[in-house]
DNA sequence: TATGAATGAGCGTTCATTCAT
DNA sequence: AATGAATGAACGCTCATTCAT
């Protein structure tokens, strides 16, 4: 039972997310969302609040998988600097690899009211400290130079990576984003690194 | 009278930017402007053919008086690196001292349907340039390392500053952006330069 | 229920004939068909595809009943003249005891855009083979002319009783429609019977 | 002066009936009116009252020709019968060589407004005062059936022939419409005409 | 829980008409 | 008389949300 209760509430956030890449947020209408899921209209009213709820869970499961993922991946590095390009590397791939989900955190998501934007900060705020952590942690081992402003470091870090990630969606998918892991981090740890 | 005629279409466009700062593009109705503006809704559209129009036009007028005052600024700057400093500068100056520009252009402009990003992005091609034309100015120079990927390298630069000043404004604007300056550039610098 | 949702569909058609006989076609707002109708405005269109899909439909349902009576009192009977004698009758009653219906087809209906006409057309053309259908009877029972242009007849006959139709309507029924039955028969069977 | 003053008015007259029969009267917007009139917008209303003030005086304008054209060449035909075999004539060759006008009688004007309609019966009162003293003249003639009821006639005659003409227009003109006149003329004074 | 028919608030845009010049 | 920029009322339709079943 609380499987199946499970079910539909996932199916909802799928059928979203591919509606959503498809319509985008604004355009796409609640009828077409529970068609996709496969539910009646008014059975996503049983499981989210409104239509921007839905994007919001959608952010939060998604993105909590992201963060999830990396932390798992970085949790054996010890070295500060290579957990940054494991972080870039995952994230990369994770969008490459999840074209709609690329599509609605960058074009929609990130792209919306004031008001839906700072639910959607409380959600990526993990993922900024995970940022902010990893730098304290390079400074600490002597990577990174010990006057840094953290909070701004985390925002140049990861804005230009985002960057990447938006003009690739934009201008088609035509290269590999991963494939860009390598010169991002260089542009990151040269910015930030401790001088000779 | 000339001067009359643009003076309704400034008046719009002035109008425009209050109203969009204040509730979002979606949510202003363009009788809001149209107030705002001190003219009848239907003279609206005698200068704009739709609303978004509207966006389209603000977005070009607006950010290309910015591109011209950081031209103007450059043009006597040898040093890459020095122009790229006063880029930024005047990039965050602005902004701080136009807010309402700021909300419409980081929070409704850039995040808008695909179809009218793409609109925008014709009016930010420039911007792009001048970005890119100064790393390969700086490479060219020395100054910067001649392996560079000069597309991704705007994308990192452009990203970078851009989110600092997203933050900035989503934060609520309690410090100064353009005391940001030096450690942006710094950061950029750093991320570039030649190795020593 | 089926039933019920048949109900909705009349309710708006009965609603529509009703306002559009008081206001006409183009002055009616759809709000106050929802409000005749008792129904939401939103609700019309889970009906009906646009305002002039009403129009059409309420034109389609009521002429196909007045064809259907008139084919059904028309089939027992053997000779020509006397059918569109009773042809003549139903028409004259039928409006007369309808004078909304007399109004929106008269006044708006054979009054609208080429396009709409069109549509209407259809609905109208199993009357004009009915009616050429007589003629043709006739002919072979040797009541009419033989050389009867069948098509131009059918125009000749419908038209001469329309117009006395739309006179009575637009003089304010001053008169009773139904005992002009006789003189528009006797001019009619006077025009194409054959010569004695 | 007056003469100019005439133009304008002519001019407006003109250009509304090019558009009109184009467009249809609801459709069409002023300001195409005034363009193809070659006037401003304005000048319009030093004209006219309203939109459908132009209709009106344009129905005015062209009927009474037709009306005068018919009466001058029907003045010095004695017999009755031979006086409608011309009307119907002129009425046809009218309208065929007119076609725009057609369009705007058949389709806009004979189709518009209760309102507008009462305006335009006035006008066509001639018309019709016409036809009933044609009838009337025939019967003291002896041509006629002595108990005819005039303006029932009338309203047979008349619906006869302007259906003739609105189907030929409808149908999209693929005949001659002046062709018909000896068949509607015959079927007109078989209808009316005295028993032998 | 689930349904989906019903709701009705909400708004971009048009265009006949006005009026300052 | 003539202009045409400006006006602002008017409305068909959409769609997120509700609720009776």
């Amino acid at each position: 039972m609380a499987s199946k209760k499970r079910d539909k509430y996932h199916a909802i956030l799928e059928g979203a997310l591919k509606v959503f890449a498809e319509t985008g947020f604004h355009r796409t209408q609640v009828s077409r969302i529970a068609k996709a899921a496969g539910v009646a209209d008014g059975t996503i009213y049983l499981y989210f609040s409104r239509k921007e709820d839905i994007l919001i869970h959608l952010f939060r499961e998604k993105l909590g998988e992201l963060i999830d993922t990396i932390n798992a991946a970085i949790e054996p590095i010890e070295n500060a600097s290579e957990a940054l390009r494991t972080l870039v590397r995952i994230h990369y791939s994770t969008f490459e690899n999840n074209v709609d989900l690329a599509y609605v955190t960058q074009i929609e998501l990130l792209q919306s009211d004031m008001e839906l934007r700072k639910e959607i900060g409380k959600t990526i705020k993990p993922y900024f400290q995970l940022l902010e952590r990893l730098v304290v942690k390079g400074i600490e081992q002597g990577l990174f130079r010990p006057n840094l402003n953290v909070k701004l470091t985390r925002l140049l870090l990861f804005g230009s990576m985002n960057e990447v990630l938006t003009s690739w969606l934009i201008s088609g998918r035509k290269y590999s984003l991963i494939e860009q892991t390598d010169d991002t981090v260089d542009f990151w740890l040269r910015g930030i690194q401790k001088d000779a």
